[in-house]
DNA sequence: ATATGTGCAAAGTGTTTGCACTCGC
DNA sequence: GCGAGTGCAAACACTTTGCACATAT
């Protein structure tokens, strides 16, 4: 595991808001100014793979998570942000009769909508 | 509503693969060939701003659905089709208790996998 | 020495936009 | 004639890739 491989990680690690990759960059860059955009995609690219962390793919770019496993999440269409939600059960979904014919990997779950944050500003 | 838009429109209406822009464009150039990407995208987000389709974000480009209403899809890693499924009771979501701070508006779920024909191409 | 990984810039994708032109009313 | 809508090309945002150089075993 390289240097950067290892700042990539850490950032993603300590950050529990589903950072885009130039969320990340500029989190790496505190630590390691030299650091590039093209060097934190390979890495979390890379990470993934290993199954260390995760991607959400939502609005306006890719996030990355350092939460593994299936979990719901919650995207707000004003200002991006994304969070967990806590206390869904998602075993609903698994009995959807669908896997005789296909293999089901994966389960992603978002909801969209206003963040209390943003519905205070009005 | 201009000749295009309805092309755009029938073309959409008429696909059950929930196609990608640049399917669309193709299907609206077997009608009409002069039609241009750029005006397929406007009336795209010009339909859904008015409710009669529906956009769905996968891997690979955004795809457009003329069924309405939450519904789960399932998406193929192999070919990227996406499909409807039926009969996915998706009330389980509604008792999140994440309401109270958040406004939900609208609620994403596809699974991911691999479809029957492509497991059946080894 | 060798393989792996980096930084940079360039290319690739999917989508949107500025602008002049065209069409239907 | 006027406003909405079109076609084209250029811009855009995000991500990946080719290549020469650096780094660690």
């Amino acid at each position: 595991m390289s240097k950067q491989r290892n700042v990539v990680y850490s950032a993603v690690i300590n950050s529990s808001d589903h950072p885009t990759a130039d969320m990340v960059l500029a989190r790496c860059k505190e630590v390691m100014p030299s650091i590039n955009l093209a060097t934190v995609y390979r890495n979390l690219n890379a990470l993934i793979k290993d199954g260390v962390i995760q991607k959400v793919m939502v609005d306006g770019g890719d996030r990355f998570d350092k939460t593994l496993g299936t979990h719901a999440h919650f995207q707000c269409k004003v200002c991006n942000s994304v969070v967990d939600i806590e206390g869904v059960d998602l075993s609903c979904l698994k009995g959807i009769g669908f896997e005789t014919n296909n293999r089901v990997d994966e389960v992603d779950v978002t909801l969209k909508g206003v963040c209390h944050n943003c519905l205070n500003l009005n």
